[in-house]
Parts: C-alpha cells; sequence; structure tokens
DNA sequence: ACGCCCATTTAGATCGATCTAAAATCTTTT
DNA sequence: AAAAGATTTTAGATCGATCTAAATGGGCGT
C-alpha cells in the first residue's frame, strides 16, 4: 500500500466528466458555477468531484484564460514588523478576493527589484503591490503600467500616474508639533534614519511645514544610525549642537524605542524632564516605559487599503490613477511632558 | 499613442524562434540552458529574446513540466514580528533558488489551513512549509504527504514522519533555569501564553524537567492573556499565591516586554529585586531598559533551515524523514541579578 | 406534425511552454 | 567516398483547463 498509484498522474476535469457522464465541458462550467447547467447535472458533477478528490489545476486554467489570481507584494524589508503587519492587511484582503499572494523582498535595493519584478511577470502575477526601493525612477514603475500590469504603490510613491496608497506623514507630522507646542516646546527635534524616499521626505518636509508655520527652528534634524541596536547610543547627538531641544520627534518607533533606551541611559526622565513623540503606533509602544506617544498610522489598514485598490483596478484597468492617504492619529500616552515641569 | 498595440498579445517563444530563424523546440533548449544547442544559435535566439522584450511563461511551462518553481509558506500569525523573521529567511533562501514563496495566514485555525491549503494544492505548489495551526491533526500532515506534496513542519511538530525545523525549546528553557539558579535562584515562575502546540508544550515540558532536575518546584506557571496590550496587567497574577517567586521565565518575548513594564507598574526593580529572562532576543531586547536576558532562537536561521529541508526534499523526494532542531543561546544582559541582592 | 425558441450540453481549437523520437548536419574513421 | 558516430535541430504530441460556435432536446403554438 505505500507507492501504490504512484504512476498515476493527477485527476482531471476529464476524469470527473467521465465519471459524472458529462462532457469535458460541462464540468468546466461546474467549476465556474456558470447559471448555464441543469440543477441535476450540477450535482452530479460535484458528487464526481468529490469522490474523486479532483483538485482545480489554476496552471492549466490560467494559460487559457489569461488570470492567474495571482498578485505579487514586493516589500524592501521583512524583518521591519512594520511591513510585517501591512502585508497582513494585504494578505486578509486578497485571501477573501480567491487570491493568492506570492511575496518578494527587494532589500531596497533597485537592482534586486528588478529581478524581482521580471520573477513576477513570469509567474504571470495579475498585479503588483510595490513599495519602491529608495532611488526607484519613476520610469520604472511606468513602464510597468506600459505592460498592462497593474500596479499600485505603497507607502512611498515615484509616479503621480499610478495607483498609491499611503499615509499622511506630512499631517502625521504637524499633529506631533501641534501637540508638542500645545505643551510648550519649541525647540524640537527630528530624530530620522533610514533610505531616502518618498515617505521619508514627506515626514521631513511635514515636520519642517509645520515647525515653521508656528516660527520654531525646523533645523534641528539628525540621522541615528539604521541598525536598531546602534540608536540608543546616538541619543547624544540631540544635545551636541549649541542650540539643545526639549522635545524630539522621531521617524518611526524603532526610532522611538531606541532613543527613550539612549536617553534613559544619558539620565534624562523621558516624560518629565524631556519629551518624545514616536511614530507608527507599533503595539510595544503600549508595553514600554514610559508608555510611548506615538502618531499612529496603522499598517494593517494601509494594507487592506493597497490590496482594495489594487482589487478594483484588476476589474477596471481604465480607473484613472487613484490614490488613498490614510490620516493619521496622535494616540497620546505618556512620553511627554509640559515645557513648565522640564524648565522647573 | 495611448491605446496602441493594446490588442497584440504577448511574445511567445514561438515569435522568438521565429525571429531567430530557429524552431520552438531549439528556442527552448535555449531558454533552458540545455548544453545541446550551439553557441552560435543560443546567442542568436538569446539576441531574439532581447529584442523582442520576451518575458518566460512560468505558467504554460508548469503545466508540461509538472514544476512551477512555487513553494507555499503557511503561517498562524503574521502580525508577530517573529515570523516576519522567520519568512525573511525563507524567502531569502527559497529566492536564491530561483523559485518564489506563496504566502497565507492561517490565524491558527485549523479551518482556515484547510482552505488555504487546498488553494496552494490548486495553484501547484512544488512544495509547502507549514508552522501547523494548534490543533492540527497528525492525519492533515500525513495527507498532504500521501498527496505527494513535499512538506515541512515549521516550528512546531505533529507528526514525526515529516521533516521538520524548528528550535530545541527544552534545552533553551533549561539555559534558563540554569542560568537563574546560578544567580541563586529557586523560586523560578513560568510565564506563558497563547494557543497550545508542540512548541508550547515543549517548552513547558523543559521547564518542568531543568526546575525537578535541581529539586526546585516546577509548579509555578502562569498564563498570561494573549494580547499584547493586557500582558502588563497581568504581572501581579506572579505574586497571586502562597509561594512568591523571585524571578520569572517569559515564553516569549512579548509575554517578556509587557511583564518587564507590569513589574515596573508593581514598583519592582527588574534586574534589581526581580529576575526576568525572555525567550526569542528580539531586536527590541537591546533597546529596553533593563536590557532584557533573552533566549535567542534566531527565527531567520529557522527559516532558512527549513527551506534548504524543503529544497532537498524537492530534489529527492524519497529522503528519510529529516529533523533540524537549532540550539539556543542564552544572551545575557542586564535584566536578571543575583539573589542575594534580592533578599537584601 | 411542423417549426421555433429556450435551456442545456458538447466537440474541438486553443493558450505557451516541454518532451520524445526522429531527422538533419557535421566529424571522424575506414 | 561510404559508413559510423557525434552533435544539433526539429516536428508534433502533450499538459489541463477555457472558449467559441454549434448541436441537442423539450415545450409550445398553430
Amino acid at each position: 500500500m505505500p507507492s501504490d498509484d504512484r504512476k498515476k498522474s493527477r485527476v482531471t476535469l476529464l476524469d470527473v466528466a467521465r465519471h459524472a457522464n458529462v462532457s469535458r465541458a460541462t464540468a468546466s462550467l461546474v467549476i465556474r458555477k456558470s447559471p448555464l447547467v441543469g440543477a441535476e447535472t450540477r450535482a452530479r458533477v460535484e458528487a464526481a468531484m468529490r469522490e474523486l478528490g479532483y483538485v482545480y489545476n489554476m496552471g492549466a486554467a490560467r494559460l487559457r484564460a489569461e488570470r492567474s489570481h495571482t498578485v505579487g507584494v514586493i516589500v524592501p524589508n521583512l524583518t521591519n514588523p512594520f511591513f510585517a503587519e501591512l502585508l497582513s492587511g494585504i494578505e486578509a484582503v486578497i485571501d477573501s478576493a480567491g487570491m493568492v499572494v506570492i511575496l518578494a523582498n527587494s532589500g531596497d535595493l533597485v537592482e534586486r527589484q528588478d529581478m524581482v519584478m521580471r520573477r513576477m511577470r513570469e509567474h504571470g502575477v495579475d498585479g503588483v503591490i510595490l513599495c519602491p526601493a529608495a532611488d526607484t525612477a519613476p520610469e520604472f514603475v511606468e513602464r510597468i503600467g506600459e505592460w498592462n500590469l497593474p500596479l499600485v504603490q505603497l507607502l512611498r510613491h515615484v509616479s503621480k500616474d499610478v495607483d498609491y496608497a499611503g499615509v499622511d506623514y506630512a499631517a502625521g507630522m504637524r499633529q506631533a508639533v501641534d501637540y508638542l507646542a500645545s505643551l510648550g516646546h519649541r525647540k524640537i527635534a527630528f530624530a530620522v534614519h533610514g533610505p531616502i524616499h518618498s515617505a521619508y521626505l514627506e515626514r521631513i518636509e511635514g515636520f519642517r511645514e509645520a515647525m515653521v508655520s508656528r516660527g520654531f527652528d525646523p533645523g534641528m534634524i539628525i540621522r541615528v544610525p539604521y541598525q536598531t541596536a546602534r540608536i540608543p547610543g546616538s541619543a547624544h547627538l540631540l544635545f551636541d549642537k549649541a542650540e539643545k531641544p526639549t522635545a524630539v520627534i522621531c521617524f518611526n518607533d524603532v526610532v522611538a524605542l531606541g532613543l527613550s533606551a539612549g536617553l534613559h541611559d544619558l539620565g534624562r526622565e523621558v516624560g518629565e524632564n524631556f519629551s518624545l513623540v514616536g511614530f507608527d503606533d507599533v503595539a510595544e509602544a503600549e508595553v514600554m516605559r514610559p508608555r510611548l506617544t506615538s502618531v499612529s498610522t496603522g499598517p494593517v489598514t494601509i494594507g487592506e487599503n493597497a490590496a482594495r485598490l489594487l482589487l478594483d483596478r484588476l476589474i477596471d484597468p481604465m480607473l484613472p490613477p487613484r490614490r488613498v492617504v490614510k490620516e493619521t492619529q496622535l494616540h497620546i500616552r505618556q512620553s511627554c511632558a509640559p515645557l513648565a515641569v522640564t524648565t522647573l
């Protein structure tokens, strides 16, 4: 009984059809839930499929029908929990549309992104959700459109003419600045890191605008290391210049966690004599001490938005380009204090 | 110029062949890098492919060749950073073998797992890497083998007869207990959470064994909530019983972060008058204060192991079942203190 | 009984690659 | 120069579905 029917190839639609005394074409109609087949016939075919243990061969279907029920998702970094949540949202929506996601990691490198993109085409994905690697040329994204391959840009955009799902970073920065200003802070630093892309620039620009619109100095921007473990050790950068900040806004929560630890090491009491606000509002924000005040971006929702954008475009490829940018929300916890207390 | 050649279908191998003045068969051989074709011919065909912008149609190839260059990866939870890292390792190895990963989320639900598994079969994956949902029956996993679908179990195992890539959880628990014992602790609690599966049981069993082998009471096991945000509030559970622990080992770092915060809230000084060791050694361990002492499991490596196991089996399906369990390593930082100090 | 219309069902071509087995070409040997 | 052998190339069948266009069968009006 071990390798009994090892030779016998898989059950095909033709087998099902024969077993149910119908033609291949009718069996095909049953699978696709066509209203054309009679109720009795349908039942017979369905029974046959069950009895024979038939498994639909998507590959064969795709060849003829030009739909693979597959979408490609390309992210620059799987390790970052933020992308994991994003992916979770994408997967959920794609899955509920009866499709599957093919995952790839560009490592934020344009050459790898080229490779990966080609691979996706070879696999005949119906569409792609792409978080473009830093330094991606607009032509790259536009060329994909010329291939008639539906695409949505995720989090970062390089072309105005292609769908985009992201976050209103500028507004998020404004919320952070406004909040700190309401606590009396005027000397606010911005701690950034990582590769430079649209989301990076939007945040910087949002910070600048919010600061100058209040007459604050927007020049206190420091760059911390990309490697998580080295962030705490770079907290001193905040105080290296002549002008010392009383608060810092962080590029994301990874930076926030790191600086929070680093400030602690420098003897600063975050939430008492120094204020810190994060960005992304990851789950850890709630379990650190002091609890992290953070601008929430909601990665799962963003992923869902992106997936829905793509699904819509699959239905109607002629839709004009759309952008859905999610509003951020400031989640106030305990990492900020009024300036009065600070100077006390 | 917009919808100019919209009708014209994709460039096919036949087009390439014609353009290079060879037959379809020869062109096919060139693609597959067969040594049969002459150098001059090969160059001509390759030039033709480049000129026409040919894209390989994996779907068509698969239909004939019974290989999809695709592997399915099913995880119970994408949101958990641990799985994200795991996935990163898998993706890297699979990608470098020229294959792609199809991703799915079972939500730790066996019914969804059934669905997802069927979907994978329909898409004709060459093999599957599965982290079985809690309560998965051994038959489920064994049936997959009967379908001649190569499978490797990830992190959790439900059948001895199927490849497995995971971690030596029991040894990890021993390392944690040994370390705490060396600091003089005898009353050690174990804080667990989440669904129950082999990895869960192995950890519990490892803890028990390590404790009884030293003559310590292995009964101080507490269950904290699964939801991250509610873990800090459950720290009091550690002290609800008559016997109070002086140290706690955590099921994973999510629990560790949460309890660390909760203990702080209760006025305990972790790393001074209470000791805590985590499990997994995630990146955050380095940026929390006190720095978290944690048993490192190395998710990226585990993912790589799993992928390699699958790749090997793809080459030789008749290989006997193998298990590669990674050794853990205790990463000592600052969250534990000698008992002497505690009682001082 | 006949033609007509509706609802079902079907044969056969098709998608774009791979595979087999044989043919064509080029070398070498005798 | 022919035979044998090695190297390249190729025609045509094939994988398992979908699609088109046509066939089948029943019910109904006249």
